[in-house]
DNA sequence: AATGTCTCCAACCGCCACGTA
DNA sequence: TTACGTGGCGGTTGGAGACAT
């Protein structure tokens, strides 16, 4: 059995606002406020309308000192950075932009920004996507045209924040090789560098739970990394590593991840910490990660870095068992622009995945 | 002028987190 | 501890207007 509807929907009006409507919720709203309940609101002053849709219209429409359209270059800059930074948290990216909502600013990325940025990777994407025609469809399984092997459910927030990194980057960047080297960490907004602080303390201190909870089986499940690019691996794990080393030590298994103690939950850790500690410092760390990316998705991967690098996991999860992961096409496409232009050339994907796994030293 | 396509954005939907009884 | 009510959030939809053919 379902949530009980917050409303009834057979009564309730849909559809857009009457001036009538707006000015009663902006009167009682402006004299009142919510009261804390925006369910009984409606039934108070006499609307017909989901107590959910008078929030959304007093929020996104109604409320004093909001702003509509006009967007500033700075504050493109500051919703494409935080974009990059911690995705699609539309709340928390109004939040830095007085006046703005997170509609607001969630609309004007899905229709204005976000093609301002990617340039034509709708049509790339459209192409990769597409089934397959006849003749593309004779193709034999093992042939070397992976265009039509793009990994489905891949979220798009994951493949536009990479696509975005690159291009505002550059080459110089080496797609994802800052997993190997730190000095290429990608830059956060300061904003969004406060936001991670907590979320990375948290994380690491998840990792190391999690490590010691799904070590075990995690290397069984890896499927496509041969006994020799095994025995290359950094420090070469062997499973429960971690969980036999720093048994019940979830701080000592977290120092072995990161290459520097791990701060308590709450104590702050900075992105700078990742720099200097280094990943390449951290083979272990590597390890798990790669172990991740090679066999397992989930809460542990979601953990790992925090949401900021969850694209990671996914596409770890999408490698497994998928065959377009042998061919790399598309290198001499990536972009060498900072450009915002609307012609800014398509990342591909499947290059920086690869990339991303040298980054491993297989 | 008619029709089709695209763009924009307000609004809806469903899920999740949190507080409370 | 659990069930429930509510707020908050992000993804998606649908309609109106703009634009192209």
């Amino acid at each position: 059995m379902g949530r009980a509807p917050c409303c009834d929907k057979a009564s309730v009006k849909k559809g857009p606002w009457s001036p009538e409507e707006d000015a009663k919720l902006k009167a009682y709203m402006e004299e009142h406020g919510a009261g804390g309940n925006w369910i009984a609101l409606p039934h108070k002053i006499g609307l017909k309308r989901c107590g959910k849709s008078c929030r959304l219209r007093w929020l996104n429409y109604l409320r004093p000192n909001l702003k509509h359209g006009g967007f500033s270059e700075e504050e493109d800059n500051l919703i494409c950075s935080l974009y990059i930074s911690i995705g699609s948290r539309w709340s928390i990216i109004a939040a830095q932009l007085p006046g703005r909502t997170d509609n607001d600013i969630k609309n004007y990325w899905n229709t204005k920004l976000k093609k301002k940025l990617l340039g034509r990777c709708k049509d790339s994407h459209a192409r990769r996507t597409s089934p397959p025609t006849q003749e593309e469809s004779k193709e034999p399984a093992s042939g070397t045209n992976t265009t039509d092997r793009f990994p489905d459910g891949l979220s798009a927030s994951a493949l536009e924040r990479m696509q975005l990194h690159m291009q505002l980057h550059g080459p110089s960047c080496s797609s994802l090789a800052f997993f190997n080297n730190p000095a290429l960490l990608p830059k956060f907004h300061p904003l969004a560098d406060r936001i991670l602080h907590t979320q990375h303390a948290d994380a690491i201190n998840n990792a190391a739970q999690g490590v010691l909870q799904h070590f075990p089986e995690t290397y069984s499940t890896a499927t496509t990394v041969d006994a020799s690019q095994r025995a290359s691996f950094p420090s070469n794990p062997e499973p429960a590593t971690l969980a036999d080393t720093y048994p019940g030590d979830v701080d000592a298994a977290t120092s072995s991840l990161t290459g520097f103690s791990s701060p308590s939950s709450s104590t702050a850790l900075n992105v700078e910490q990742y720099s200097d500690a280094g990943f390449n410092e951290a083979p272990t760390l590597q390890a798990e990660l790669h172990d991740l990316l090679c066999g397992k998705k989930g809460s542990f991967g979601q953990q790992l870095l925090g949401d900021d690098l969850d694209f990671f996991s996914e596409f770890g999860s999408q490698r497994e068992g998928a065959a377009w992961w042998g061919d790399v096409d598309g290198f001499e496409e990536k972009s060498s622009s900072s450009s915002w232009g609307s012609s800014a050339p398509v990342i591909q994907t499947q290059a920086m995945f690869q990339e991303l796994m040298m980054g491993f030293n297989f």
